[in-house]
DNA sequence: AACTACTTTATAATTATTCTAAAGTATGTG
DNA sequence: CACATACTTTAGAATAATTATAAAGTAGTT
């Protein structure tokens, strides 16, 4: 195959360097998703079912989590948590933090908080990063 | 039924106040969760397991999942997520942090981190709550 | 003691995710 | 540039955590 090799360069270097041939798949995954101006949240699910929907011949959702899947593992996603047991996948990997709001994520720049105390880590450990969910309510 | 009342009233207390009507599986369930010292984290199928090995007869999944939910919307258990889909419950109900360390989790007191600085809410919302989860790993 | 609404239970259903194995493709080598 | 080979894709099955269902049982009120 190989087309567009100069157009997509950026995104198969992503997928090259996170151990991957860049496919044709990959490729489009690689560039739904780092192809935009803004941070994008996702879960596996959700990537699937929006790239799918435009597509007549689809991508099987095995390629999407492999592909999600070594993309975090290369540190080009950055993998959160929350309450309803599905990963979350955020494209902004700088140390950040996150505004939940009823099922909504909103990215917080890392300079937004800052510390005056923080624990030591047990002995023989130490701290990878720390990671802030402020959950928001309706005000009143 | 209806034994062992005044042995088992705080037990039976948490399950009132949680609208659930203290039958002897809740009741059961109550006391292995809050009788203890320590702190307890948790998945739902730990503690189905871990109080199910010692029964012959067995209390159903349902019936655990029903009344963790329970206690935890009235606010008797806290529960968090970490990256594997599954959540988790903790004893501890006062407001503090966790340190994640390779499935492992250890509570951290809340006077233990502090803030310097801290985003406002967006308008319309206010603050909840503030969790913040220190991952770590081994030192070198 | 009887009634009724709430519970328990086994089992099926659902959701997110991983596994499998057969058919297809990228890439280095000659 | 054709080939061989190791890596990929895919559909579908398998697994794990959780939720739903509906029949049989029980708490609490009268």
């Amino acid at each position: 195959m190989q087309k567009n090799n100069n157009k997509n360069k950026i995104f198969i270097d992503k997928l090259r360097s996170s151990g991957l041939r860049p496919t044709n798949q990959r490729v489009e995954i690689s560039k739904f998703l780092f192809n935009r101006k803004k941070t994008f949240h996702f879960t596996v699910e959700e990537l699937r079912n929006s790239m799918n929907l435009k597509r007549s011949k689809k991508i099987s959702t095995a390629t999407f989590y492999n592909t999600v899947h070594a993309l975090k593992s290369a540190g080009y996603l950055k993998e959160f948590s929350l309450e309803n047991n599905t990963s979350y996948y955020d494209t902004n990997i700088s140390s950040h933090h996150h505004f939940f709001d009823n099922g909504k994520v909103i990215d917080i720049k890392s300079d937004k908080i800052t510390f005056q105390k923080l624990p030591e880590a047990p002995k023989g450990k130490k701290i990878k990063n720390v990671e802030v969910v402020i959950r928001l309510e309706n005000n009143n």
